[in-house]
DNA sequence: GGGCTTGTTTTGAATAACTCAAAATAACTG
DNA sequence: CAGTTATTTTGAGTTATTCAAAACAAGCCC
């Protein structure tokens, strides 16, 4: 067996065909990012640490900034939480976000695009993307409190 | 003429209806909102403090929290944007941010509540509210940068 | 395969936007 | 008007992130 989590190899070449350096921490970050979805910056540093010892919070903020901007991760900022990152990234899902615990999950667009993507006035506004954010009550919270 | 924006003793009846007690920096801070929409409480603050001299930043982000608890302010967190507050409350409607100034609009949701409130997979979560944000270019900065 | 150029990371400091807590103060209740 | 309790001031602390200079290392070139 050659493949342990995703191959580092497959990890590197990602980076790579992104227009981008390959380090270890950016492969350590990226491998993190495959295994997690949803996970905070400084989550991120702590798993990534142990793997690659030295490297900061700075870099990984640094490196967690440039896969956004290369597409290769997509950063999400639900209100009352630290910046998000998910690998799942080029359809445009949306999210569900626990009130209770705050656990996020992904959700599809229920009708295509077309609905959320069509304010009914939209102010002479050119728009481009339309981001949805679900609030409600994981199944966890649900059950610590009943009803 | 006994009103000169919205009168203070109505600002003054709101927050004491919402089971507040009334005082000058309240009484300035949402008078600040009902003049300006989507606003940061930085700029509440600054707006506040000629009003109310020795108003601190602290007592505006206590009062907005206040506000806001009781229901007589709306809270927003765009990304990239410290947090907004708008005293159109009580509807649950939508904005559009800008992408190049980061000007906020509201926007009526399109098709009654439903589809956006009724993602495909809710994963089990028990969705309470949906949020969406538009993003797009303001009629200002469509202009400035034209094609 | 060693040097070079340029992109990355480290190190160290700073910032923005809040939050917390104790003491002073002022609203409403009676 | 006095008392109780909510609010605000004052002062400090936190979290999440950004900035900048110097050290370092990838990948290209020969």
């Amino acid at each position: 067996m050659t493949t342990e989590r995703t191959d580092a190899t497959a990890l590197a070449d990602s980076i790579r065909h992104a227009g981008l350096r390959v380090t270890e921490p950016r492969v350590a970050v990226l491998g993190v990012l495959e295994n997690e979805s949803h996970i905070e910056a400084e989550r991120v540093f702590r798993a990534v640490l142990p793997l690659v010892p030295g490297t900061s919070v700075q870099a990984v903020h640094g490196i967690l900034a440039a896969f956004t901007q290369a597409g290769l991760v997509r950063r999400i900022e639900p209100a009352h939480s630290p910046a998000l990152y998910e690998r799942r990234v080029g359809d445009n899902h949306h999210h569900v976000v626990c009130t209770g615990c705050g656990a996020v999950e992904d959700v599809d667009c229920t009708v295509g695009h077309s609905p959320c993507l069509t304010p009914s006035s939209s102010g002479g506004f050119q728009i481009q993307t339309a981001e949805v954010t679900f609030w409600g009550l994981c199944p966890a919270c649900q059950a610590a409190v009943p009803a």
